[in-house]
Formats: structure tokens, C-alpha cells, sequence
DNA sequence: TTGTTTGCAAATTCTTTGCAACGCG
DNA sequence: CGCGTTGCAAAGAATTTGCAAACAA
């Protein structure tokens, strides 16, 4: 099942957080994307569009952050600035391109050997979402 | 073979490019990084205890980036700061643990089949030198 | 000489922080 | 009411850029 801004919401109330009108129009943001990674500004003009008021950068940081610690949403470094989305979504690797910056998946399934060797040999659980791996597409390959 | 400083000063003049203090500075700094990653600010360092006089981080920046142009040096994103090394050493991926910041390496022959089923599966070639990987290393685990 | 480089300082980009006013519970 | 939150403005950290002076070729 899909997790709404309601279950972010009861998440953040349930850390001890209270409910403000700039939490909930974040928490709706971050709900309604759904397979989209945004960043801080992207989601701050979000918020704003739905709140109708004006909201601070700094307390979209905060509420990430808040998000982030109650276990509800992650970050992954993807170009410069970090990109969130909820931590329920499946694992995939995202691959930048770093000619024409188009990103493409990787779904898990295509990375548990990768990722099982990796620990295997190291020791190291990797997780593979927070960093992106850079390279050439496919169609830049071809150019 | 390694590559020396003067290889790389050689470079440099072969892209028509003039050779000065700070750039012989930085290629040496460089050069004799094998096997380090350097960050700019850890180069500038070095560089002006090898040329005895003060030297703009600005500089560096250019030199590192007329090097990276003329692709005899590279860099890669580990943490916060980019890291910069020669373009020659065997490709490899590196691992940061998210908790105690420790590095680890994976070599290239324990890359080759995850980035060729990655090229099959998507047509995207890969560079795994530029993004670490985050995760927790088997220390951390283990506590 | 002459077009490149450099140092310096200021601008940028993303993110964090201090603090007084504000408002949820 | 009391303490968590917010807005604002300023601080940071890494990197870039404009410009006049200095310098390699």
C-alpha cells in the first residue's frame, strides 16, 4: 500500500513531533512523489504551492531531517544537491548520466548478486541508493 | 609504468598550455599521490610546502581542472570534498562506511561482471570510479 | 610583446545554525 | 502556559569567476 502525508504525519506525532501547517505541506509533498526524488528547492516550491503561504528553505531542511530520523524518508546524492524520498520504496541503483544527465534505474533484483559479492568479499553491506553511479547512457554511447 | 610529474607537465604543453611554479607544483603533488585520493584543499597544501611560496586554491582548481581536461587526472566524489587522482590507476570502487567514514577498495576484477551486466541490462557504461559507495563496513556491523 | 596565468576578493550553490517571535498541545 | 517550531539572516563549506597585475614563450 501507498504511504500517504497522513501516515507521515501520525510518524512525526509519534516521534514526539508536532503537527504544523509547514510539516503537513512537506509530508504531502514528499506523499504525492511517489517514485520521484526531489530536492530541498523542488520540494520547498512544492510545499508552498499547497500551503498557499510562504515557507522557509531552512524549515524544509528541518523537516527532512525530522522525516529522515523517524526512519520515514531518505536521501540520496544523485547530481549536486541531495534528492528525498520515502524509505519504503524498493532499492534500485541510479545510474547519471554525465553527458546529458539523464538518470536511469537499476531495479534490486538486478543488484543482489552484485551487492551479496560485494559483502562476501568486504564485509560491507552497501546500499546502493545513496549514492548514484555515474557513467554514459546508452543513447550518448551512440553519438 | 608510473607516471612522473614531468609526464604530466608534458601533457600540459602538449595542450599548449604554459608552464608555471604552481602548475609544476601541482603535478608533483599529484604525481607522487599514487594509490591517494587527494582533496584540492590537501593538494594546495602540499603544493606550497613543495614550492616554498604561497599559492591561490584557486589555482588548483585551474590546474586540476586543465589536467582533467587534457585527461591525465581525474576526480571522484567520496564524501564531501572531490578527490582527485591520476587517470591511469586501475579502476576501482571505493566503499565509504556511513558510520565511521572508513574507506575501503573493491578491485576492478571484482567489478567486471556486475558493469557488464549492467551494460546488457541497460546500455549504460558505467564509471565506478566517480561515486563511492555508501554503506557500513564490516567493523561497524559488527557493533 | 602578447596572450596566459595568477592572486585576490567576491559571488555561487547547497545546507546548517543562532535567535527571538510564534503557536501546538 | 511551556517548549517545540518557524522565519530570517548570517554562517559555512566547496568551488567558481571577474579582473588587473605578473609572467611564460
Amino acid at each position: 500500500m501507498h504511504i500517504t502525508a497522513d501516515d507521515l504525519i501520525s510518524t512525526l506525532r509519534g516521534n514526539g513531533l508536532r503537527i504544523t501547517d509547514a510539516r503537513r505541506a512537506v509530508c504531502g509533498v514528499i506523499a504525492r512523489s511517489h517514485g520521484d526524488h526531489l530536492d530541498a528547492a523542488t520540494i520547498h516550491d512544492k510545499a508552498i504551492k499547497e500551503l498557499g503561504t510562504d515557507l522557509d528553505l531552512s524549515t524544509v531542511y528541518r523537516t527532512l531531517e525530522a522525516l529522515e530520523e523517524a526512519g520515514a524518508v531518505r536521501h540520496a546524492h544523485l547530481g549536486e544537491a541531495a534528492v528525498y524520498h520515502l524509505s519504503e520504496e524498493q532499492p534500485h541503483q541510479h545510474l547519471v548520466c554525465r553527458i546529458c544527465g539523464s538518470t536511469t534505474a537499476l531495479s534490486a533484483s538486478d543488484l543482489t548478486g552484485f551487492l551479496s559479492s560485494v559483502e562476501t568479499l568486504t564485509g560491507f553491506v552497501a546500499d546502493v541508493e545513496h549514492f548514484a553511479l555515474s557513467g554514459v547512457c546508452s543513447a550518448c554511447t551512440h553519438r
